[in-house]
RNA sequence: GGGGACGUAGCUCAGUUGGUUAGAGCGCUGCCCUGUCACGGCAGAGGUCGCGGGUUCGAGCCCCGUCGUCCCCGCCA
C-alpha cells in the first residue's frame, strides 16, 4: 500500500536502446549471445546478493539473473524492481547448470546473466495478481481494470487465438472469391427484430440514426450490385437484455452470395470453420456437418439448438401399449418423453426421489409427470413396461455412445421418462410441441447438474469436443401472442419453399409453411443463422402482405429496397455466424466477456470508461433533444 | 419485467446462538539471505463488514429498503 506513495524509484530512459528478442523465444541455441530484452516484471525472487527478475511480454516469460560480483549497478537496480515494473535488461544468455533448468518453462533451459538493467516505467501495486495463471477475481474488478486483466496470459491467449480464427475466415473466404465490403454503421431503424441502438442527428432534429442490428439489408443490395460473393466482419447491435452469450455490440461474420443452393453456403461455412479450427491445431473431420430439419431437432431434442454431446429424447410412444395408455389414462396424440443421462453413478433410493420430487416440482402445473422406471419395474403388472422403456433408452444410448467419450454401464446411466398427466390437452393447454420444448430444457438441466459426472462437457482440446450440425426447415411464421400475429420466424426477406408458395398456405396454413433458413449450431449454442432470401419483388410484396404489412407500410419502410428488387435481383442467399461465440467455444470460455477486449456488463455497462453516461445540456440542446427522467 | 446466488483487508475467503479489540492465506512495506523459479526467514502496516434505515443494552450476523456483480426466464427478426 505504502508503495502508492512510494516516490523514491530513479526511473531510467530508454534512450537508443532496442530490443534483441522477445520473452518465450530464447533457447540453449542462443548461448553466449548478448541480448537485450524488455517487458513487465512477473516475478522477482530476492536472495541478498543474488536477484531473479521473471521479464514477460506477451511471447513468455525469461529468467534474468543478478549477481552482486557480476554488476553491482545491474543488481542494484534490480533490487527497486518490483512486479508489473517495466524494464529492459542487456546481458549474456547463459545455458543454466544441471538441476538449475525449469522443465515447466519454453525458456527455461537458460538464463540471461544481467549487465544492465532499465528500470522504464515503476507500477503501483496491482489489485490483482497478473502473474498467477489460476487468479479467480470478481468480474467487477477485472473489468475496471481491464488493462491488467488483459496482461494476463490466459486472455493474451484467448485474443492471439482470436485474431488468429479472424485470419483464418478472412483468407478462406478472400481465397474463394468473397469481396470484404464495409456497410455503415450510422444507418436506418428497420422496424422488426431486437431493439434498436438509436443515434439522434444534430442536422435534423427529431430524426435518429439506427445503428445495425446486422447489414442484412445492405448486403442484399450488394448482391442486387452485382458482388457476387460478399464477407464482412460486421460490428452489430441490438438493445436486448445480456447473457454470458450475448453483448449489445458484438462481431458477426457476415456474408451473402448470388445463385447459391442451401448446400453451396452450408459449404463455403463449414470450408472456414474447419480453416478457423485449425489454427487452432483443431482438425475437425472431412465430410459435410450432420443436418436435420427444424421438426426433427424439436422432436428428438426438444429444441433449435441441440447440444449433439448428449444422447438425444426417444419418443416412447411405441412401448407403450394402447392398452396401458388406456389404463394409464394417457392422451394417444401426446408424446411419452424419455432420455438419458449417461454415466451419472448410481442414485441411492433416497437421492433418486429427491431427484425425482425435485423435477415434478419444476413441472408445477404444467400437466406434466415422471414415470419412475425403477418402481414400475417392482409392480408385476407394469414390469414388461419399464423393461421395454429401459431397452428403447438403452438403445438409443448405444447408438450415441459409438462415441468413444463415454462408455455404456447401464446401472450408472439415469432414465428419465416424462408423460402427461392423465387428462386431455385441452385440461392443460398444451401442445404436443410444448412437451417437446419442456422435456428438452430438462435434459439439458440434468446434464448440466450431473457434468461433473458424465464429463461430455469437457474440452480435451480435439475434434471430439465440437459438435456441429445444420438445422434446416425453420418455419417461415411465428405466433406472437403478444401482438395477436403472425410474425416472421428469421426476417421477413426469407424465402419460402417454393411449393408453399404455390400451394397458397401463405395465406391459407402459416403456420405450416418452411421457410428456406438455417441455423449453424454448436454444443448446443447458435453459432450462425442464414437463408435464401426472395429475389421477386412480387413475393417479396406477398410477404409483407401476409404479414400484415399493407403495401403503403411496407413502401414507408423498405420502399428504397422494393425499388432495388425491381432491377434485375438475382437469387441469392448467406449466414450470418457470431465470431465471439465460435472463439468463445474454442477458447473453452464460458462467456463472451472472455473473448471481447473490453466487454459490457449485464446491465449493458462498461466498468472501465464508464459509459454510458449522461451528457451535457449543450450537447443535448444541439441535438434537440430534453431528457425526461421516468419516474 | 421476474427468479436465484453473491457483496467482510489490495485479492481469495472464514467469521459459531446477536456479546469484549473482526481473522486466515496470498499480496504489500522494512530487514536478512548467492541458485531460485508459487524461493525462504524475521518483523510490520492494512477494515465505513457495499450503502441507508430499523429492531436491540449491544448488529458483520436479525428485519426493511437500496446499489452493484454474476447466472437463468421473459426478450434477443
Amino acid at each position: 500500500m505504502t508503495s502508492d506513495s512510494k516516490t523514491s524509484v530513479q526511473l531510467d530512459f530508454i534512450g537508443s536502446l532496442e530490443r534483441t528478442h522477445k520473452l518465450g523465444v530464447l533457447r540453449s541455441t542462443d548461448a553466449g549471445q548478448t541480448v537485450t530484452l524488455m517487458g513487465w516484471v512477473n516475478r522477482r525472487r530476492d536472495h541478498g546478493n543474488l536477484i531473479f527478475l521473471d521479464v514477460r511480454d506477451r511471447t513468455g516469460i525469461t529468467q534474468v539473473v543478478f549477481d552482486k560480483e557480476v554488476s553491482p549497478a545491474a543488481h542494484a537496480r534490480a533490487e527497486a524492481a518490483r512486479p508489473e515494473y517495466v524494464v529492459a535488461a542487456t546481458g549474456r544468455v547463459r545455458v543454466r547448470g544441471e538441476g538449475l533448468t525449469n522443465p515447466n518453462m519454453p525458456t527455461g533451459d537458460i538464463e540471461v546473466v544481467a549487465t544492465e538493467l532499465l528500470l522504464l516505467n515503476e507500477s503501483k501495486t496491482p489489485p490483482f495478481p497478473i502473474a498467477d495463471a489460476d487468479t479467480n477475481v470478481n468480474e467487477e474488478v477485472r473489468l475496471k481494470y481491464r488493462y491488467l486483466d488483459l496482461r494476463r496470459p490466459e486472455l493474451q491467449r484467448n485474443f492471439e487465438l482470436r485474431h488468429k480464427v479472424t485470419r483464418a475466415i478472412r483468407d478462406y473466404l478472400s481465397d474463394n472469391e468473397f469481396l470484404e465490403i464495409e456497410t455503415p454503421l450510422l444507418t436506418r431503424s428497420t422496424p422488426e427484430g431486437a431493439r434498436d441502438y438509436l443515434v439522434p442527428s444534430r442536422v435534423h432534429p427529431g430524426h435518429f440514426y439506427a445503428l445495425p442490428q446486422s447489414p442484412q439489408i445492405f448486403k442484399q443490395i450488394l448482391m442486387i450490385a452485382g458482388f457476387d460473393r460478399y464477407f464482412q466482419v460486421a460490428r452489430c447491435f441490438r438493445d436486448e437484455d445480456l447473457r454470458a452469450d450475448r453483448q449489445p455490440d458484438f462481431t458477426q461474420i457476415d456474408l451473402e452470395l448470388t445463385f447459391p443452393k442451401q448446400e453451396t453456403i452450408f459449404r463455403v461455412v463449414e470450408g472456414f470453420l474447419r480453416a478457423a479450427f485449425a489454427t487452432a491445431n483443431i482438425t475437425l473431420p472431412e465430410g459435410n456437418f450432420i443436418q436435420m430439419t427444424y421438426d426433427q431437432a424439436i422432436r428428438k431434442y426438444g429444441i433449435d439448438k441441440p447440444d449433439m454431446r448428449l444422447p438425444a429424447m426417444v419418443d416412447l410412444s411405441a412401448e407403450v401399449t394402447p392398452e396401458l395408455r388406456e389404463s394409464l389414462k394417457i392422451d394417444p396424440t401426446l408424446p411419452i418423453l424419455g432420455f438419458t443421462i449417461p454415466s451419472v453413478g448410481e442414485l441411492s433410493g433416497t437421492a433418486r426421489k429427491a431427484l425425482l420430487a425435485e423435477v415434478r416440482t419444476s413441472f408445477g402445473e404444467t400437466g406434466l409427470d415422471l414415470l419412475d422406471v425403477a418402481r414400475l419395474r417392482t409392480a408385476q403388472a407394469f414390469a414388461p413396461l419399464a423393461e421395454a422403456i429401459t431397452t428403447a433408452l438403452t438403445n438409443e444410448l448405444a447408438a450415441f455412445t459409438n462415441n468413444p467419450q463415454i462408455t455404456t454401464n447401464n446401472s450408472a446411466d439415469l432414465h428419465i421418462v416424462v408423460t402427461p398427466k392423465p387428462g386431455t390437452p385441452s385440461m392443460w393447454n398444451y401442445d404436443p410441441q410444448w412437451i417437446y420444448k419442456r422435456v428438452g430444457q430438462l435434459r439439458l438441466d440434468l446434464a448440466k447438474k450431473y457434468a461433473d459426472k458424465h464429463k461430455l462437457f469437457e474440452q480435451t482440446k480435439t475434434a471430439a469436443d465440437f459438435k456441429f450440425l445444420w438445422v434446416t426447415d425453420f418455419p417461415m411464421y411465428e405466433w406472437s401472442e403478444e401482438h395477436k400475429r403472425w410474425d416472421a420466424a428469421h426476417h421477413p426477406f426469407t424465402s419460402p419453399h417454393e411449393d408453399d408458395i404455390t400451394s397458397g398456405r401463405l395465406t391459407s396454413d402459416k403456420g405450416a409453411v418452411r421457410a428456406l433458413a438455417y441455423d449453424i449450431v454448436l454444443n448446443g449454442t447458435e453459432l450462425g443463422s442464414g437463408s435464401i432470401r426472395i429475389h421477386r419483388q412480387d413475393v417479396q410484396a406477398e410477404i409483407f402482405r401476409s404479414l400484415g404489412m399493407s403495401d403503403e407500410e411496407a413502401q414507408a419502410r423498405f420502399g428504397f429496397f422494393l425499388n432495388a428488387l425491381e432491377y434485375g435481383t438475382p437469387p441469392h442467399g448467406g449466414i450470418a455466424l457470431g465470431l465471439d461465440r465460435i472463439v468463445m467455444i474454442l477458447a473453452g470460455a464460458t462467456s463472451l466477456r472472455e473473448v471481447i477486449a473490453f466487454p459490457k456488463t449485464a446491465k449493458a455497462i462498461d466498468l472501465m470508461v464508464d459509459a454510458p453516461t449522461p451528457v451535457s445540456d449543450i450537447q443535448l440542446r444541439d441535438l434537440s433533444l430534453r431528457i425526461n427522467t421516468r419516474s
